[in-house]
DNA sequence: TACTGTGCTCGTACATTGTGCGAGGGTATT
DNA sequence: AATACCCTCGCACAATGTACGAGCACAGTA
């Protein structure tokens, strides 16, 4: 993970992990079948950083669930090339996912609609922890900081959106304070995640 | 595409794709820089099956725009690797945002809250559409149907899920019925969906 | 002490990958 | 006839995942 983490997932081969770990290349493959094996253990180990609650609201569990995938992501932007690549079925995910589901349960969620809830979230989390990642990766393919990023982009990124005159008005307003991506995305992650919970909400009896 | 398609992303090589265009490998280097800025190209032509509407409510765009979306990413599973892990600034990206961004203004909203609103709706439809291709990616690495695989893959699942007893009831009622795995995701996406856009409709004046 | 098995490491090897390079050929313009 | 451009492609190279099997250390048994 320190290796990901670093330099991304193109970057990891069997060969440079052999020598971060002073050891022969093929004696990682007496612990694990295959590359796509160790990724779906580091995968898991991901999911291991998202705490949630046993006891609490169950919003206050989606709350826990939804946000600790975000910030796993945020330090580990490689994760979204895995999810849906790889099936997803580690104890850590398997842990976070029981205590969201016990969670809503309890707060009244049953039959169906207790699934659907439950994976409205997790698809809620996923997708907003996408773009975030996009800009994790984009910053660390360059060894730019993330202001730099956003200021070498933004001619570029003017420059495709010209034609489209609402979506320039966004950008505009992207550029028009002081530029804090990460703040940016965390209220309209927040924003998101309301409205979602809110629609929930009124499914309850 | 087409050989994505066929075959999954991780057999697309270039020179699998010269062969199939009946070229020299190396000629495809002509038309495109490299193979990653021929998957942005291939990302973007998926987009492009995303239709949103031009008139008609921005609940209608929305949905249009996620469930487009959704049955984007059942046709081609593989799109869910590369995004996140590419830019998505092609035009037929840029036209699908560009529309539900203005269905989302003349329906009321504005400021940050237009432009929080919408990339809810963007993280939704991605999010949501990622198990469904988890599951597509499954049954295609496989030459099985859908049927057989869900079939074979039950005792995994059952097994991996025991030691968790509110994912195992999930499971039980996943098994229990006819487990037409497509229609419960699509009953469970239209179930985030509508929550959602009901929680974003309060936020309108 | 000798022998056997078991857990683990690693060098070698091979097929496959993305792609840089430069030599070719076809067609249009001068 | 010569030059310029568009396009194709064979060759080559470094890097990849991983199968294979030879080697080690050490345990238990005879």
């Amino acid at each position: 993970m320190e290796l990901l983490d670093a330099e991304g997932i193109d970057a990891l081969s069997m060969r440079k992990l052999a020598t971060r770990l002073a050891s022969g290349a093929t004696s990682i493959y007496w612990y694990v079948e295959s590359k796509d094996q160790l990724l779906e253990l580091v995968m898991d180990a991901v999911y291991g950083e998202v705490a949630v609650p046993v006891d609490g609201s169950w919003r206050k569990a989606a709350e826990a669930f939804a946000a600790g995938l975000r910030k796993a992501v945020f330090h580990h932007p490689w994760l979204v090339s895995l999810v849906g690549a790889l099936p997803a079925i580690g104890p850590n995910a398997m842990t976070a996912s029981e205590r969201l589901v016990g969670a809503f349960k309890k707060a009244g969620f049953e039959g169906w609609s207790l699934d659907y809830a439950v994976a409205a979230i997790t698809s809620y989390a996923l997708g907003a922890a996408i773009p975030s990642a996009a800009w994790q990766n984009a910053h660390r393919k360059q060894g730019r900081s993330i202001q730099e990023t956003v200021a070498q982009m933004a001619p570029t990124i003017h420059f495709v959106s010209a034609d489209y005159p609402n979506l320039s008005e966004m950008v505009d307003r992207y550029y028009g304070g002081e530029t804090d991506v990460e703040q940016i995305q965390q209220r309209s992650f927040y924003f998101g995640l309301n409205a979602l919970l809110d629609g929930l909400e009124a499914c309850l009896p």
